[in-house]
DNA sequence: TAATTGTTCTTCGTATACACTTTGTCCGGA
DNA sequence: TCCGGACAAAGTGTATACGAAGAACAATTA
């Protein structure tokens, strides 16, 4: 017994580094730190509380995420999305979402259904509620659930990835189109609950032509070519 | 001119810590250090001669390219590809690069066109000369050149760094079959030029698909599920 | 043999120092 | 007023040292 709270104690251990690292990403997300915004080693250090290492052991990963652009020997900066990236992030999600979806179909279990279910039931009463931040916040869990049902770890970071991109450009949209995605949501997972992953593929496509569209108009005047 | 040149050179600078992680990326794609190698900091740092700080920034990247993982204060190992994340590998290279083939026939002007010939000329020659070192570099930078071509960063960044595991996993297998699949790059190149996306994500699929047969063929035994 | 206790190796984070770039400011001259 | 260069400030890049804490392993003891 002892041991096991020893490994457990060891694994759950968080680097300062990794709790940096997602703060920093938090904030970019949140819009607390700005496109464009510099991001000197003292300033974050001081932000976060910690000694210069740490943070800068995030910037790299954030630079490698995407978050952050480094220009060697004058520091990093927010990252800035143009339009442009929009379409190209969403060419690359439909693809990435479709393999997701079909391989969930084809490998989810009971309990996975039910759990995905779960979700859907959560989500319908958040929207009822009018409780966009918690519907916005089930939507992103849905999808990540999906992803993990794939099986498959690649599409799983990846996608991940790519999704937090997409929620950091249309922080503001994403949460009023929620409640209209929906019922595009339950199409889903009757696919995937079906098992045919032919279904389940052309479901996220058009959940994901829909939100596109939808986001898109959204981000007119908000992001425009730079 | 003055400012120009200066521009040059400070953009020119290479940070240690980049100079570090490509050395530690090349260093696991050919093998020098193994799967499941330890890779303590202060080892590396004197591999590569420089202090601790350059090395662990560039752990932390490699971590997140997914080429080594670290256990916390434990330290890093060369991460292992095991049978099962070949599959995952190509199902998610699969779509990306149907999708790069698509964008690269609707997009590529004649002068792409033109540039991918040349490499189908020089891999050809290449083959005739039994260089399968540069018959496999060759193959690499057609991709990449494609990947440029549909002019999706996203697309191009994940699939390139996705590329690069599978060059790592089947380092051995890939030069073999190289000269084989130089009929497919063919398809796939004419495909690019007749501006015919469905024909080109066909071909990049055909091609896949092959390579894929093949790179499996070739991992039998080499690492097996663990 | 099994449990316990040290010992050693490392990582993790902090702190400090310093060279070198980049950037910004100020000042004198045209 | 505007330009150009000297000068100062800010910040990154790299090295180094140090202490705390955890993990692995060996030695010791019951």
């Amino acid at each position: 017994m002892a041991e096991d709270l020893r490994d457990k104690l060891g694994a759950q251990h968080l680097p300062l580094r990794d709790q940096v690292l997602a703060a920093l990403r938090t904030a970019i997300i949140d819009g607390d730190y700005l496109p464009g915004e510099r991001l000197t080693e003292d300033r974050l250090a001081e932000d976060f509380g910690v000694s210069r290492n740490p943070v800068r052991e995030a910037l790299r990963v954030a630079e490698a995420e995407g978050f952050v652009v480094i220009l060697p020997r004058r520091g990093a900066v927010v990252a800035s999305p143009s339009s442009g990236t929009i379409t190209d992030m969403f060419a690359v999600r439909e693809r990435l979402e479709a393999l997701a979806a079909r391989l969930a179909a084809e490998r989810a279990t009971a309990a996975d259904v039910a759990s995905l279910r779960a979700l859907l039931d959560q989500g319908r009463e958040a929207t009822q509620r009018q409780d966009l931040a918690r519907v916005a916040e089930l939507n992103s869990t849905l999808h990540l659930r999906i992803l993990q049902i794939s099986g498959n770890p690649w599409l799983s970071s990846i996608a991940k990835s790519l999704y937090l991109h997409v929620q950091w450009v249309f922080r503001l949209g994403a949460a009023e189109r929620a409640p209209h995605s929906w019922a595009e949501h339950i199409q889903l997972v009757d696919a995937i609950e079906s098992g045919d992953g032919d279904r389940a593929e052309r479901a996220a496509l058009d959940h994901l032509d829909a939100a596109s569209a939808a986001a898109y108009e959204n981000a007119e005047g908000g992001y425009g070519a730079r």
